[in-house]
DNA sequence: GCACATTTGGAGAGCGCTCTCCGATCGATC
DNA sequence: GATCGATCGGAGAGCGCTCTCCAAATGTGC
């Protein structure tokens, strides 16, 4: 195997290369090239030259962690995943993070942080210990800001940040109302357009898989899906609890049809127990759509590849994402800046579940 | 709305409480304060008690900059991505993020650095330069060691790594030797299961869909299929090249079966192309597994989900990621530790597709 | 009681950078 | 040519922490 010496350092010892020596290179004052560097007042063009070849030659490179200690900025931002009670080998997180929903997010947020030379640092709290440690480290500029991925339906880091000014925005808003900025669906909104597009096409008996009742996009789906149907007559609807999995979702679909033999129509609250909800109609041997209609949530790469295709409703997550970065971002740019809400509308994507 | 003050700090201003702050609280002197804080030495349990008094009066939390600043250690390792030619809005990338792919891989990596009270930094190279600028900022202490995912068919990350002494892990082996540490999966044994497989139930016109030949894992799945072919007397076998998206496994496989309608077995080489796959055959009036058998590669959530489930070589990405962490804290612990590689065995997991 | 080894706490020098002064330099103006 | 204002570079003080000295205090053996 042959190396070739490809980085031609000016090496000390294994000392990198600091702004002073950079600066006995270019023999100049070690503020000269800070100035140079940083792009500060005008420096004689001249001179900025010599020092940018003194960087060249000593394969300079800026000490994030020393700049950061005195400007008091980071260049990081922290993707916070707040939950109740993981532990460390808690399978839950690991089923959390194979899930499209990490995924989209964090490609959203990547897609304006990559721009702006922001690096995203991943951070999850299951205690309140865990959230009083982070609060205090982000309080200390371990990051600049954090996104908020909160699961639990009550959690107090939302009011811990905003109490210790650090800057955050949250996707999906708060359980309990609390000053911060936040992006959201409007979930209601979303639910009542599955309910309206499965009565549209004349489903009788409609039901509906929800998520825990507890979160808060889960509530608001189920509170929509409840007024519209009954704003259409419909008294009653059966709604079982899944937990947003798969398995869930076919258990839930097993006990949806036992309990109402002649559904023809169900709301599930995402495209995952959606997909699980197929494969328990099937081994029931309904037909979707012909026996029951299905309606998804999310719009998942799941609601593509199942089989039926899933209709829909489309959460355009990685533009939440994009857009709660460019939120958090101006916030930290600007700290006067007042908590402020993004509520983004769902659309229905049609295929061939209903 | 109410808000309790659940901070009860002593705010000096708005500065945080620094060493200093404690030590002047407890009547010590900053270093005492330092070698209570970290554990250094014998102290005198009573002044110990008063620091740690001290430290909670004053709602004292290290800042890590300053502590990184002369410790040389973050306690954060990067997960790079490392790609070839991503610019800032390339969809590719959120293609990417959304693949179970990524989310297992994260997963696995945060149940041990988690333990380890260490944090996971995402970084995206996508040009020379950039991978310049981040072994610049890791050599400088950005991070602690790095877990490489590196996507280009040949990448001069992993050599730049090595030579820059940053402590570093690869998921998946170099395209080139490079000595690096790297976790892998043995994937001409699991493209040779799986062609067993197909020969075993019967199958004699058997095809592949493969991934870009030219990415390590890609390249090893095709040669050990081939090998194992051959060895069972099919001297050419038809294989069409996806990306490993399911719309490119759809494509794949119409043109496979274009270009042999008798084909009764293929192997596909992950998943999510062989959700595609099983939709260009539906769409042919093929069934699966009767009139064609199929077999995926990576035991993602959409071979489950996938209609038939899929059989599928298991690729244990979410363990193989937890021991790139446990290899790379261990090099960051041990310099000297030599770089070793860590060879996962696949099984197959039977479903209904083959 | 004294010389000695052994703890234990404090002073202070940095880690690598930014940024505020301030003095030096320069060109323009009368 | 002297004076003023503007501009530009350097000195040096920190940012908050760790860690190496050293001095003081304590304990040990004869």
């Amino acid at each position: 195997m042959c190396y070739n010496v490809s980085m031609q350092r000016v090496p000390v010892g294994e000392r990198l290369p600091t702004l002073e020596d950079v600066a006995r290179v270019a023999g100049v004052s070690r503020a000269t090239v800070s100035r140079v560097i940083n792009g500060i007042r005008n420096v004689d063009p001249q001179l900025h030259e010599v020092v940018w070849d003194a960087v060249g030659r000593t394969g300079y490179v800026p000490n994030r962690m020393a700049r950061s200690l005195v400007t008091r900025r980071t260049g990081t931002v922290a993707l916070v995943v707040s939950d109740s009670e993981s532990h460390d080998d808690d399978p839950f997180m690991s089923r959390f993070f194979a899930d499209p929903y990490f995924g989209r997010v964090v490609g959203g947020l990547m897609s304006v942080l990559r721009q702006a030379g922001v690096q995203l640092a991943l951070q999850i709290v299951g205690s309140d210990d865990g959230r009083r440690r982070l609060v205090g480290d982000l309080r200390n500029g371990q990051a600049d800001g954090v996104i908020v991925l909160s699961l639990p339906a009550v959690d107090a880091l939302p009011r811990m940040l905003t109490e210790g000014g650090v800057p955050a925005v949250m996707i999906g808003r708060p359980a309990e109302p609390v000053p911060i900025n936040y992006v959201d669906l409007a979930n209601e909104t979303g639910a009542t357009i599955a309910a309206e597009h499965l009565l549209g096409r004349g489903c009788r008996r409609i039901g509906m898989i929800s998520g825990p009742a507890d979160v808060p996009a889960s509530h608001d789906r189920i509170s929509g899906f409840r007024r519209s149907t009954a704003k259409h007559g419909h008294g009653w609807v059966p709604i079982v609890a899944g937990n947003f999995t798969q398995e869930s979702g076919e258990a839930a679909m097993r006990s949806l049809l036992a309990e109402s033999p002649d559904l023809d129509g169900v709301f599930v609250a995402n495209d995952l127990m959606a997909v699980g909800a197929l494969l328990a109609l099937r081994d029931a041997g309904r037909r979707v759509p012909e026996d029951v209609a299905i309606v998804g949530f999310d719009d998942s790469s799941a609601a593509v590849s199942a089989a039926p295709p899933l209709t829909t409703v489309r959460h355009p997550l990685e533009d939440m994402a994009a857009e709660a970065a460019r939120l958090l971002l101006a916030r930290i740019e600007d700290p006067e800046m007042r908590a402020s809400s993004v509520i983004y509308e769902p659309t229905l994507v049609l295929r061939k579940s209903a």
